[in-house]
RNA sequence: GCGCCCGUAGCUCAGACGGACAGAGCAUCGGAUUUCUAAUCCGACGGCCGUGGGUUCGAGUCCCUCCGGGCGCGCCA
């Protein structure tokens, strides 16, 4: 039934493994350098020797020498390693090609879709996401934090672990209290009705062109926040349809993107959790009065401290989110992390965030997953000085442009498909552009570079898994699952057939794939991901153009390389569907 | 003023934890289609890795200086 439980490791795992564990038993290294070497050694991987030469007072090219001659001697026939070859002043290591491919193809042939994955782990993962505030529309700004926070859940859980991925909605402050004035002095039931959050930013809008002629509006909205923390009934009704619309509206745009909360959560529900906190932190010292405020100390030097309760007893965003960490930690234990996918312009907060945990008992437990701003050619976005870019606005740009290509390469396409195409395409263009490059990048944005549609683009690696299914899909019927027609004692002999470069190539570089998502998780880099993918498609392309399938010579290489093109297909969808993107049935 | 981040080819980016000649895409130029979708493939052109020092057997990668750009800096979220 799981499958998973047949295979101990994935071969290309389990033979760095092997090397680490020669390497430390040689050197008495607990962690060992094992690398890539360059792709025309032909070696799988590389030991540096240099710094244990040093140790030794060896010269790096006789110590590799000397080590490999001594590790080829205590080689066992039969087994991966075949041999060490000392390169100057590494030792490259040689696995069984044929043995490797033959692993490759069983660990594929075993796991299916969950080629790639781990087994589950006992950690719980916390990632807060997406994160807007209310009462405003979804703009390119929150692309981001939405498109890589669902990529490092799908990561993650690849990894093996248990993930909760969290909405942490902003609904509370004084902000606030300036729409519900606004709506109480120029509202309209029958715009609210027919736009709800069109009117609210409209709203927002003229309310900042009034406040510029009349200050004392400020006041105004202090008092109406005022009134609704106390428990203005009027407010209060006001302030929930405010929020019940915006959440329809998120998450309709979300969904575009394929994203689902498992929660959302409100900033609001912890205001009373954070007073509680509060309370409970200057009893036990962590928190002190300073200044008529409640701050918690987070640094040695002048750092500003974490803000806890403003001098006329309220909390801020600050507390509200230190609540909600720890109601993370308790609800969802045993929590190993708390990952928060936010821009980097909020560092000081995350530090402040992180410390404080830190002396609640929580050490190394929150996360920031900083990514970089994105700003429009125009300067910094801002829905108040209408410099903004809406995300419904670049995902229906994204799927135009994207239907006018297939109409121009594919005319034939009858209409409702072509539209299913153009939004698969489009969409997965946007998601790729981001997540294809490091997020700590800030982004100018531009909308031919968001919406690439060749070279290392989402259609590139789409266009490639299509074509794998294209293939197949003209195969006779008994072949289309080649992996089924396919035992475990056939495999010796469909590897047999590949013969041609580009085939083990391919092959090979399929047997990567779970190290492309242990990394990925590793480091939190959806781009890692990205750039494994972006190689595969690169070597299919190129085994498409010089290797025949369905018109391979005999039966035998015919079954190999259609089974090589199910696997590539395999591997393709299931690490566009870990970005987020999924692949359209033609192009 | 203090803190954080970025600076690699004309443009957009890979090169995590120091290691074998710095790699892609776009753009430009040239080639490939009687062959499973040319949204493809092959080739050419293109780089004092911002600057100057330092550490090291070895620096795009680590440390310091400076330059250029972005962001933040107690009671906003």
């Amino acid at each position: 039934m799981n499958q998973k439980k047949k295979r101990a490791s994935y071969v290309f795992n389990s033979l760095y493994d092997q090397i680490e564990l020669l390497v430390s038993g040689e050197f008495g290294d607990a962690n060992p350098e094992v690398r890539r070497p360059p792709k025309e050694s032909g070696a799988q991987f590389a030991v540096p020797c240099f710094r244990y030469a040093k140790v030794k007072k060896e010269t790096p090219v006789m110590l590799a020498e000397k080590i490999a001659e001594r590790w080829n001697s205590g080689l066992k026939a039969g087994g991966l390693i075949t041999r060490f070859e000392p390169a100057g002043g590494y030792i490259n290591v040689f696995a069984d090609q044929r043995m490797l491919l033959e692993e490759i193809f069983k660990d594929i042939n075993a796991l299916g879709e969950d080629y790639g994955t781990y087994r589950q782990k006992e950690e719980t993962i916390v990632v807060d996401y997406c994160s807007p505030n209310i009462a405003k529309p979804l703009t390119v700004g929150h692309l981001r934090s939405t498109i890589i926070g669902q990529a490092l859940i799908n990561i993650l859980k690849a990894r093996g672990y248990e993930v909760v991925g969290i909405n942490f909605l902003s609904d509370w402050g004084t902000q606030f209290g300036k729409l519900l004035y606004a709506f109480n002095q120029w509202g309209d039931e029958n715009l609210f009705e027919k736009d709800p959050i069109g009117h609210l930013v409209d709203l927002y809008v003229r309310f900042h062109a009034e406040l510029d002629v009349n200050p004392s509006l400020e006041d105004e909205a202090r008092d109406c926040f005022k009134r609704l923390e106390q428990g203005g009934e009027e407010e209060r009704a006001l302030w929930l349809r405010f929020r019940k619309a915006s959440l329809a509206d998120f998450e309709e745009t979300v969904a575009r993107l394929g994203v689902c909360f498992d929660y959302n959560w409100y900033e609001s529900d912890f205001e009373k959790k954070a007073h509680e906190l509060i309370d409970r932190l200057l009893d036990e010292g962590i928190a002190e009065r300073s200044q008529g405020a409640v701050i918690i100390t987070t640094s040695d030097d002048d750092n500003p401290p974490l803000v806890a309760k403003k001098s006329d007893g309220t909390t801020l965003y600050a507390s509200r989110d230190l609540a909600s960490a720890i109601e993370r930690i308790e609800k969802f234990k045993p929590v190993t992390k708390l990952l928060y996918v936010v821009a980097t312009e909020q560092n000081l907060h995350f530090v402040n965030l992180a410390k404080a945990l830190e002396r609640l008992g929580f050490p190394g437990i929150c996360q920031h997953i900083r990514f970089g701003m994105v700003s429009l050619p125009s300067g910094k976005i801002s829905t108040r000085e209408g410099r903004v870019v809406y995300l419904d606005d670049l995902l229906d740009e994204a799927e135009r442009r994207a239907e006018e290509i297939v109409k121009e390469k594919n005319p034939d396409m009858p209409e409702d498909k072509r539209a299913q195409v153009a939004r698969r395409v489009g969409i997965g263009a946007v998601i790729y552009a981001d997540l294809s490059q490091d997020r700590i990048k800030d982004i100018t944005f531009d909308w031919s570079k968001m919406l690439a549609f060749d070279g290392n683009s989402a259609p590139y690696l789409q266009y490639a898994a299509v074509r794998c299914a294209k293939i197949l899909e003209k195969a006779e019927p008994e072949e289309q699952n080649p992996m089924k027609v396919l035992k475990e004692e056939d495999i010796p002999a469909t590897v047999d057939k590949m013969t041609e470069p580009e085939t083990i190539d391919l092959l090979l570089h399929l047997g990567r794939f779970p190290q492309a998502v242990s990394e990925a998780a590793q480091r939190y880099a959806p781009h890692v991901v990205a750039g494994y993918l972006y190689e595969l498609a690169t070597l299919l392309s190129r085994f498409y153009t010089q290797v025949p399938v369905l018109k391979a010579s005999d039966e035998n290489t015919r079954l190999a390389r259609l089974a090589l093109v199910h696997s590539t297909g395999l591997v393709l969808r299931k690490g566009l569907a870990i970005l987020g993107i999924r692949v359209p049935v033609e192009m």
